[in-house]
DNA sequence: TAACTTTCCTAGGACCTCTAGGCAATTTGT
DNA sequence: ACAAATTGCCTAGAGGTCCTAGGAAAGTTA
């Protein structure tokens, strides 16, 4: 009988691909399996377990994100490189939802995507380094950045927006404007100035 | 035989515990039977099923964390009140990472969640009063804020913060110093400054 | 072409979800 | 107080997922 000709890239791939289809906590062996018209045990050939193939969506995700970032950064700096890369994020995350689902779930665990990791750290480093911010300050900023874009997609992804008529495109727009405001007036260490 | 006395809030708050002890993904109907001494079948006459067992964790995660909200913004305004609600919402997600979880995960599905959700809307918007908004502008905000908040939390908890040495909690501090900083010179609709 | 390796199979165990139907513990009506 | 009605928890069982073990055929190498 024909091989199905299963590769861990292959299985990788269409996991992804049923992630943004179906959720990617419906990600399944079984799934993954009937998609190629073969029993699921057969592909424990290729990948080690259920978290492995997940992880691998995880990896692939965030290269691809990794890959978007840095193409939105090119050729730009300061504002518009910040909003760049925003819309980057946001763009993925509505294009492939599963996917993007991946990318956070898996953070803990496996050492997979330690190295892509590194290098959405550079591109957060390189984005910074147009508002000139000296460590801590940077280190501080990146992580406030990352939190807020993630948190925003997080957040709309999960429909916790749905409850007002505001349009999301616009808050997006805004809250990137007050994130430039915020690294172009980073605040010092501890401020002196009395709180009222 | 010795009834259990199984109720569905009983359920629900040994689910928590549960999520809090072994992480969220691993709260199982048969999980909790368990720890009642009792069949899994047996749960199903007080809840529907595993789905709604998890959104009633959901709904206590989030009113335990709008009631801790409520308390800390009791008697503070500006930016000691922003202060004292961001560090509520880490403190609780540090202290039920598997409820907090759960507040997550559910946020796009039931109807038993509207409600709680609601509150947490009115008490950002009181934060917010003291910093003087106008609408959209405060709707924008608010959704920014939510944004940082647990997006910077979420990171933490799934570790994305550990490849760098830097304390979490100066990190913390100083992005609740920035938001405090953009939403006190929140950017006009259209910047007509040009962008270089 | 024979030996080897790889790919996919069948079989089966363990766990989870959920339904159906039954008996016993409790509550309600008189 | 006692029968009737209700409710709580049970057993049985079907269907799904994860994963291991061992086998047979397809493809590769000597």
């Amino acid at each position: 009988m024909a091989r199905a000709g299963l590769t861990a890239e292959r299985l990788v791939r269409a996991a992804a691909e049923l992630a943004d289809e179906v959720g990617f906590e419906n990600v399944t062996v079984s799934a993954v399996a009937r998609r190629f018209g073969v029993k699921d045990a057969s592909l424990y050939s290729h990948v080690k377990n259920a978290q492995e193939l997940r992880a691998g969506v995880a990896a692939l995700a965030l290269t691809e994100l990794a890959d978007r970032a840095a193409e939105a950064l090119a050729g730009r700096s300061g504002k518009e490189a910040l909003r760049a890369y925003a819309d980057a994020y946001r763009t993925y995350a509505k294009q492939h939802p599963g996917r993007y689902a991946a990318s956070w779930l898996m953070l803990e665990a496996e050492t997979a995507v330690v190295g892509v990791n590194r290098r959405h750290s550079e591109l957060t480093r390189a984005l910074l380094r147009g508002y000139a911010l000296r460590e801590p300050d940077e280190t501080d900023a990146i992580r406030m950045l990352h939190a807020t874009l993630h948190g925003f997609v997080r957040v709309e992804a999960a429909g916790g927006f749905e409850h007002h008529s505001r349009s999301v495109a616009k808050s997006w727009a805004r809250a990137v404007d007050a994130l430039d405001v915020a690294l172009r007036n980073w605040p010092d260490e501890e401020p002196t100035k009395k709180t009222r």
